[in-house]
DNA sequence: TCACCAAAGATTGCATACGATTCCAGCGAT
DNA sequence: ATCGCTGGAATCGTATGCAATCTTTGGTGA
């Protein structure tokens, strides 16, 4: 069904880590997924899953059910979990939840701030820098997820455990949704507002702050072409095994 | 350390419903954990669960976790799932997340609200009144209860899933909150101010909303006595190696 | 040729079994 | 009397087996 394969998937080593399997598989299937590795509604059966991680069914199901609740897996009763395939309205539900809650984290952030908060900025935006300079697939997924550990560790910054792990959430989906409907590369553009962004925290501009981020997050839903797929939903399916 | 014990859960029918098994144990554990029918830090032990329900631990221990992302339940691991307890500065996360998102979420009801939905508030804030006359500790949870589901029902108006989910975790986790550290029985005048907010959404008026909610979840978290266990927090540090 | 149906194959749902870890009671030594 | 140790009981972590369900394939009849 999926031309993109599980296989794609890093092996584990098996003795290593005394703690928890599932946890380690489920990290290493997000990141699959947000880096599209995994092709959304690819199938993720719980053998296979087991079998590449050298664990049982068991571990496997645990690490697909915790995927299910982040809403990157959907698991449909009897059938089995496939990666999550947002649709249009998803998407939009998404980039509204950000909307609602990234002006008042950045808000929180810029109050909480401290120098070294800010070095760690200046680092994540270096990485971005590097990734916006090449060309290619990989670079791609690459400057999604940088641009995405930016939101986050303004998140974290803003020092709300609850937050932050809504904030994780939406940034999965995020970066899922921005591979599947972004029509061009304008996430680079993402980058200098993000500069932009980090200026006025240093600044503490509290109120350029939530200008500066409403704009953004206005820009990435603006770079999604949300319309083609809106009926598409059977042609996707057929789609897949082509 | 628990003196209320998991017996109190209602039994379940064991083969009425097809559907899945774990998410119903699941939905009456929350609502016992939420209604403080199981003390906060009780244990609750996978078989012992899954003997109370007919299942097997593997449903238990499913329902658990799912309890554990929400927070209502932390695992440990090899020593297994405990009612969550809490700390003052969770408590405080709580209503800050609360009072980051409901003004947001409260201004897109309020452009969202069709007389239905009017309808529905009404009939919950019926249902608040009733138990707000009554006395005794279960009319005090169902108030509680009562005074969450009108702020559920305010996100489900919203129409976004996503924060409709945040949300129900936060009211879960408020409940707990409250019950935990909540001094006075100033809930009832959370009746009068849930009252107010239903005022401003018939009248679509979004500033008095977003002032009315945010002075709303300022009295719910003043009505807290978050200093109390505060050193609590310390001496239960002190208790786990003991 | 197409639609329909039946049986085989594959996959999940769930329960149970067994090893591993933790907790606790009892006992002996200091 | 207190502390530390040891053996057993309880509980969790994980693998695996069986039944139920879905999917597919091969065949049959129109």
């Amino acid at each position: 069904m999926a031309t993109m394969n599980i296989e794609h998937l890093k092996i584990i080593r098996t003795g290593g880590s005394v703690e928890d399997r599932a946890q380690t598989i489920r990290d290493h299937l997000r990141d699959a997924i947000v880096d599209r590795r995994l092709a959304p509604a690819a199938k993720l059966s719980e053998s296979e899953v087991g079998a590449l991680f050298n664990v049982s069914r068991t571990i496997a199901r645990a690490a697909l059910q915790m995927l299910a609740f982040e809403g990157l897996v959907r698991i449909e009763r009897n059938r089995g979990a496939f990666v999550a395939n947002p649709s249009p309205e998803e998407a939009r539900q998404v980039f509204a939840s950000r909307r609602l809650m990234e002006p008042g984290i950045a808000a929180v952030a810029c109050e909480r701030a401290t120098a070294r908060d800010i070095e760690a900025f200046r680092v994540q935006l270096g990485e971005e820098a590097r990734f916006i300079g090449q060309r290619g697939p990989a670079a791609r997924r690459a400057e999604i997820k940088a641009s995405g550990d930016f939101h986050l560790l303004l998140a974290s910054v803003a020092g709300n455990a609850i937050l932050l792990r809504f904030m994780e959430e939406l940034i999965a989906r995020s970066s899922l949704v921005i591979a599947l409907y972004g029509k061009s590369g304008a996430s680079s553009c993402g980058h200098s507002e993000h500069v932009d962004i980090l200026d006025a925290l240093e600044a503490r501009d509290v109120p350029r702050m939530n200008n500066l981020m409403i704009r953004h997050l206005d820009h990435l839903e603006a770079d999604l072409d949300l319309r083609l797929k809106e009926g598409l939903g059977l042609k996707e399916a057929l789609n897949l095994p082509g």
